[in-house]
DNA sequence: ACAACTAGTGATAATCAATGTCAATGATTA
DNA sequence: TAATCATTGACATTGATTATCACTAGTTGT
């Protein structure tokens, strides 16, 4: 999905419900998505670096991107980040290295079993998940291994 | 697991590390301990109601308990939740119901697979894991179904 | 094109949870 | 007991988010 049609969904989206796509919220759609995901609202205040725009723009148009469904906000830890939900499916899953912080998406899902476990036995209807890994990656367990040798 | 002996674990986890458990940490683990699980911040700070202890001993409590791996946190949506966290295993994964908002506790894990699959493909190493579910409990979908016969 | 209306904006003030400060208190040790 | 050190409560401070409101830009109907 190129940012052609990324941007093309988002105006879908808002005209759907009445809202216009201003150059400010034309203008921080375009950071969200040039900018690799997984941004924190400092993250997406500083990259905004038209003085023009203000603060209260900012925090306004992240609030109605996650209203539309544009935007979805993921917790790791202490931070919340924010990165683009425009496919229209579960969330994928994350691994968070504790080592040295890299957040790494995950492609593929294998939690249809487990949903369909938790219907038999709760008659739960699961809409969606979020499925967090903590741990330590490839290059912190190869770094730790060199460190051992030394 | 009762109370006492969970008691008995925390008492550990503080000398262990030279902290003390003062009467105040002891009022605020009660709290915890007695009322259900998934407390906010705001709901343990109502709860306390002996008015010497001060609201900064609430969060500095809190805090400790946290790093001892006495309490949890888990964010669902808007809120941090916090929980005992006193088993020494992954966490339970939660079921989040967007109509009446009901938290419930999945007994069962069954992310072994998905765990090793991440290892194979990722060569990531699993500590931890958060999963929640999103979507409708049985007593609304019944519900549901009851309003529509109407 | 014009006026009337509406949505969106930016500067600023206000709010509120969370943290820092510090003198006083309580516990522990020598 | 005296010295030491952790903990506490009152209060001040911070800092992120929200509310306010006059103003601007965009839209609609004539
Ligand atoms: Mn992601
Ligand atoms: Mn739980
Ligand atoms: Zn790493
Ligand atoms: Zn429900």
């Amino acid at each position: 999905m190129d940012s052609k049609t990324e941007k093309e969904i988002v105006i879908k989206r808002l005209k759907e419900k009445g809202y216009l796509l201003t150059s400010q919220r034309e203008y921080i759609l375009n950071l969200i998505i040039k900018n690799d995901r997984h941004l924190t609202i400092k993250d997406i205040c500083n990259l905004v670096e038209d003085p023009t725009i203000g603060q209260s723009t900012v925090y306004r148009a992240i609030k109605l991107f996650l209203s539309l469904d544009i935007l979805r906000k993921i917790n790791f830890g202490e931070n919340d980040y924010y990165e683009l939900s425009l496919e229209n499916k579960h969330n994928h899953h994350h691994l968070i290295c504790s080592e040295c912080g890299k957040i790494i998406e995950v492609g593929f899902d294998y939690l249809d079993e487990l949903e369909n476990k938790v219907y038999e036995d709760y008659g739960f209807v699961v809409k969606n998940h979020t499925l967090r890994f903590c741990g330590i990656c490839k290059e912190c367990t190869m770094k730790r291994s060199d460190d051992a040798k030394t």
